[in-house]
RNA sequence: GGCAUCGUGGCCGAGUGGCUAGGCAGAGCUCUGCAAAAGCUCGUACAGCGGUUCGAAUCCGCUCGAUGCCUCCA
């Protein structure tokens, strides 16, 4: 029987404000779309947050035996930097900044995108679509936008009718708007518009003479709007409903707002039954942002390279550090929240390190093992709540040092499946890395001159030689191994 | 200005109408040749002011503050 059936996931629906129980349209298939990068310069660490938060959904749903079909779009077409109506896009401007092609800079970051979140150990998409290769099919789905009567040609461009929209729809529901005060709220554009309504938004822009990234179509040679790819790529992929629908706080409104009109205009049918949003990363309390500079990138991190950190962390310990907090909460980035990830994650990895090493008892276990995971999925039902997840997760951390020091006991099969829970939350749900067991081939060899060490050591304690024993154990310390005296003999770890 | 979210101990961060997560840091103890590691113990926090309630940090109202969106952004 698949997990799915005896675990009830609960999903915090931004629609409706409310947890709500996960029930997908087809029964045991999920779909899920998430907004993915416009790939015009390197990912940064807060876009790198939103895709650890979706990838740890994703991998849970897996893990409870869903089948995932997981749409995650590149948006490489030039998107206007701002809401006028002439200008440069993104793209284009990058590519005159560089000299290179347009379609070099999508390449070159959507290459920079893909290794630095294989870095955090991200599980590639299902289906990773790209705008500039769905020009057709979003040109069919202005088409029909306009014969349902919700669109409208101006100038070679073509508008969403958000006001006819609005009649007998509700254009704001997912953020909590409403039409009339955004009308009431409108700042004053400079630029001067072929909108009907400042809140309509562009399905097709004409392209300025100077504008590279073009296609033709019916309506002029130019360009798609931002909003129309997800929506016609998560149609074209999941089908006019699909079950997830994810994306960055900062999309709710305009985007997701358009792609809920985009979709109901066309097909009649509400696309998304549940909308998750994740929040926010900040440094200095600010939300990084690429506009503003206030940002870091995951490569400063792992080399240590940057004025914000005082050395360099890995991906997995800055993966933990965002799983500690939930994926709706505003998280603040810093080097002592850094620190104190760091030393959590290692006495975590280092504990399930050492449950082989376990001695087990013939009868007894006064660690409640099967008790304790079905809290640790309790968790994970509860919206995946990964830090209430890797608190349960210490739990047993904590359980495993006392069975270690004899304090309790533990039968072996609980040891069976301690280790398994252990295993399927810390390396499949949470997708950490444990660095130092990736080369296992080498740590082999490693363990073993490191144990050589350790029984000279030992030699040498014996004869009450100290300065041997204490100059082993300090430049190990000093190279990164670190001994660990212990009833049972002495045990080592690698930072 | 409008809409939204949030304000938890030294720091980071969960959670809940009554039984006060977790990590890091700190103090004491145990173990140890010394240390580290590990274990045990300790610290009683929920912005402020009112209200509802037998009881609220948790619900309601107000005030203050922060952040996000309202223009491209994960």
């Amino acid at each position: 029987m698949a997990l799915y059936k005896e675990q009830g996931l609960k999903i915090y629906n931004s629609m409706t404000g409310k947890k709500e129980l996960f029930t997908p349209i087809s029964e045991g298939n999920v779909g899920m779309y998430v907004c993915g990068p416009t790939v015009y310069s390197n990912v940064h660490l807060g876009n790198c947050r939103t895709f650890i938060s979706f990838d740890l959904v994703f991998r849970y749903l897996k893990h409870l035996g869903y089948k995932v079909r997981y749409v995650r779009n590149i948006t490489d077409a030039g998107h206007l930097e701002n809401d006028g109506e002439t200008g440069e896009d993104r793209i284009t401007k990058k590519a005159r900044l560089e000299q290179i092609e347009p379609m070099e800079v999508v390449q070159r970051y959507t290459v920079d995108f893909h290794n630095i979140l294989e870095k955090f150990n991200n599980l590639p998409p299902s289906i990773e679509p790209t705008a500039t290769g769905h020009i057709v099919e979003q040109i069919e789905t202005i088409k029909t936008i306009i014969d349902k009567g919700f669109a409208y040609e101006v100038n070679g461009s073509v508008y969403f009718d958000v006001f006819k929209f609005n009649k007998d729809h509700d254009y704001g529901k997912l953020s909590g708007r409403a039409l009339e005060d955004m009308i009431a709220n409108t700042r004053e554009l400079s630029a001067q518009s072929d909108k009907r309504n400042p809140q309509d938004f562009a399905l097709w822009k004409k392209a300025e003479p100077q504008h590279i990234m073009r296609w033709p179509s019916p309506w002029s040679d130019g360009f798609p709007g931002w909003h129309l790819e997800c929506t016609v790529m998560s149609t074209k992929y999941l089908g006019e409903s699909f079950d997830i629908h994810g994306g960055g706080m900062d999309l709710k409104f305009p985007h997701h707002e358009c792609e809920i009109a985009q979709g109901e205009a066309s097909t009649g049918k509400n696309p998304v039954n549940y909308w998750m949003h994740a929040n926010m990363l900040t440094l200095n309390g600010k939300k990084m942002a690429k506009s503003t500079g206030n940002n870091i990138l995951p490569t400063e991190i792992f080399s240590g390279n940057n004025d914000i950190l005082s050395k360099a962390f890995s991906p997995s310990v800055t993966r933990f550090f965002m799983l500690q907090a939930n994926y709706r909460s505003i998280l603040d980035f810093s080097n002592e929240a850094l620190l104190a990830s760091e030393k959590g994650f290692n006495r975590l990895i280092d504990a399930y390190n050492s449950i082989d090493k376990l001695p087990s008892h013939p009868s007894n276990s006064s660690f409640p093992v099967r008790e304790w995971r079905q809290r640790c999925y309790d968790a994970m039902n509860d919206d995946f709540n990964s830090p209430v997840l890797i608190a349960t997760l210490f739990e047993a951390v904590k359980a495993i040092n006392a069975i270690k020091e004899g304090e309790i006991q533990i039968t072996k099969d609980d040891i069976e499946v301690l280790k398994t829970t252990m295993h399927d939350f810390i390396f499949d749900v949470l997708g950490l890395v444990d660095v130092a067991a990736v080369n296992e081939n080498n740590l082999e060899k490693l363990s073993g001159a490191v144990e050589l060490l350790i029984n000279l050591r030992a030699e040498a304690r014996n004869n009450k030689d100290f300065a041997t024993s204490d100059k082993i154990r300090d430049e190990l310390l000093e190279i990164g191994i670190q001994l660990k005296d212990g009833k049972e003999g002495t045990t080592f770890s690698i930072d």
